[in-house]
DNA sequence: GACATATACGAACGTTCGTGCTAATTTATG
DNA sequence: CATAAATTAGCACGAACGTTCGTATATGTC
């Protein structure tokens, strides 16, 4: 039990990094196992078929998303902190990767192509839209953003930014990126923030 | 040179498509000889490697987009209406493939590989921007933004909600996706939009 | 320490990949 | 119509693809 989780998790780390580099396809079991020091067949061996080894690359990224990115933030108190801070923490997880996030890789490889593959990517996608969605609604409740904020628009207009930057990080990576990812997040906050709560007091602790 | 160029532009529109749906990538010349009615190696004397292919598929693809995107866009009164034009523009671009904008696509699938075809997709990509860009100037020139508007921060905002609305499209394709499109843009519309202009004359033409 | 199981390996399968050749065929030109 | 040029096909190549098989080597249990 121990030693081949230790292998397996390593080979999904290793393959991980390969797809977010190269794509999910292109992570060939061949040059897989080459990187992993081990024979093609040996690593075959634990996952029965190529697009069980592409399902759990997706799962492992999936794990290691929530545990890097979601739950970090959900630590953060709600409303307009936790919200930059997901950003944040998002963007370092694209830069963790050689080649950036693999759920945006993957979802724009996979899209057209059925399967299950296609599947757990679609779900994992739903999973954090309404990851985005929650925080906004809870950004409403701690009175951060209007009462009458479209959470699921809000979900659409933050995970739009992140995909932006994304593309402008990846292929024109030029200084004022960063910048621009920064503005359109406080332009997209100005957009939904209530004005109720302006005097903020810092020192008091606020409920999610 | 008639012959030849018919094959080959046919030849490239099948590719185009080909690649918007399974990458650039694996866009194979087996696979696309068999879609072209042609032999493998009668194919691929048009090209003389794969990478020419690739370059090939995409400058093809940026001629299509400039004739059907770009310059329609560029013949509508300038201003919101241009910018409104040119995004219902790029998403019939999209859907006319099968694989949606291939721009994108090949975007994330090789922006982590250096070499001609990146170098090709980099200068389409900040050939795009900048059309966004300057659609945002003519928009303060005619006095539908206000005139300390950031352009280039537009068209890092605009480019950013067509992702957003490409990847849920794409992805998890619901009847919302188009509204949610539609209100990031008033919304992004709104944060730019001048109040000088407010009683607007449409008989009288404006000037770009 | 023996034994059953888990894990890894090496070789080979049939197929497809991109890319060279040469030969045949079609097309355009005088 | 002949002839040169452009275009397509046929065939072969080495490499890599995913996958299967039989076997070897570790590992953990009694």
């Amino acid at each position: 039990m121990t030693k081949g989780e230790d292998t397996k998790n390593a080979i999904l780390e290793a393959g991980l990094d390969m797809a977010s580099q190269l794509g999910l396809e292109c992570v060939t079991i061949g040059a897989l196992a080459k990187t992993a020091k081990m024979s093609k067949s040996g690593l075959f061996a634990h996952f029965a078929s190529k697009e069980n080894l592409q399902m759990e690359i997706l799962r492992y990224a999936g794990r290691m998303f929530t545990e890097s990115v979601v739950i970090p933030a959900l630590k953060i108190e709600a409303g307009i902190p936790r919200i930059k801070g997901l950003v944040g923490k998002w963007i370092s997880w694209g830069s963790n990767l050689t080649g950036g996030c693999i759920f945006v890789s993957a979802s724009t490889e996979f899209a057209d192509r059925p399967g299950k593959v296609r599947d757990v990517l679609l779900s994992q996608q739903e999973e954090w839209i309404n990851s985005l969605k929650q925080m906004a609604e809870s950004a409403v409740r701690v009175g951060d953003f209007r009462e009458d904020s479209d959470c699921e628009q809000f979900a659409f207009d933050l995970y739009s930014m992140l995909l932006g930057f994304h593309l402008y990080h990846k292929m024109l990576n030029n200084a004022e990126t960063k910048r621009r990812q920064e503005a359109a997040l406080e332009r997209l906050l100005e957009n939904y923030r209530s004005e109720k709560k302006l005097p903020r007091q810092t020192t008091q602790p606020s409920q999610s």
